[in-house]
DNA sequence: ATCCTATGCCTAGTAATTCTAGGTATGGAA
DNA sequence: TTCCATACCTAGAATTACTAGGCATAGGAT
């Protein structure tokens, strides 16, 4: 489960270079220590959508090995649109962090201001 | 957009002690920071939907002005229930975390564990 | 030679989740 | 007496991601 970051997580996967969806899928599940396995389903149909909303762009190639391949760059507009993503997680973020630490039987109530200060 | 952490979100505001529906959702919003807006038609199903599932239970009581209000307390099993989704929380946060950081244009690559050390 | 696995792409339909939009009812303030 | 906040509820829509299939090729194993 993605929980609507889908986009944004398949964004911060080109934000270092361009990749074919195959690779793209691999590398979220390295850099996520294996939390995100995607399948292909979840994947593509994200990167087509991506695409047409202009935050990225396609070109086929042909790998050394003599496959097709999609590879999808990042624009100008998916990096805006990636920094936004990041803007909306960190919110998102420090509010699930504190409903989830308010009431932890480890935490003191009623101290300090109720955010995590990471 | 509460992206599949609704029913992390009810248990943790009903951590600290029972309440009403609609306390809840207030709760919500104040200690959320205003983040997450919950409608009311999204928060009574999730509590009957808890209710039915154990988490929770619920008594009808009078409150001082007279009105009627259903107030949920947490059981056991709900209690345990909000230990899981916290788990399930920062191994879910720390991979977005990763996956945003990679790429960031003010953090450098390559270096030290991709994880922020929080 | 043939099979199997990994690579590499794709889509239609389904399942799960949350929101919209409506409904009901009462107390207290303007 | 009218309006707003409180307080509860539900059916259906919208969104989102996944399941389950399909197609094709390279390379290693049998």
């Amino acid at each position: 489960m993605l929980k609507g970051h889908l986009d944004a997580i398949v964004l911060a996967a080109l934000a270092g270079e361009p990749a074919h969806g195959y690779a793209i899928i691999e590398e979220i599940r390295r850099r996520s220590g294996g939390v995100f396995n995607l399948p292909e389903g979840t994947v593509y149909p994200a990167l087509h959508r991506l695409e047409k909303a202009g935050a990225v762009n396609s070109d086929w190639t042909t790998a050394p090995n003599g496959r097709r391949r999609r590879v999808y760059t990042l624009t100008p507009q998916g990096r805006a649109s990636l920094d936004h993503h990041r803007d909306v997680w960190r919110d998102f973020a420090r509010a699930i962090d504190t409903m989830m630490a308010s009431g932890d039987p480890g935490a003191p109530l009623g101290d300090g201001p109720p955010w995590p200060t990471r």
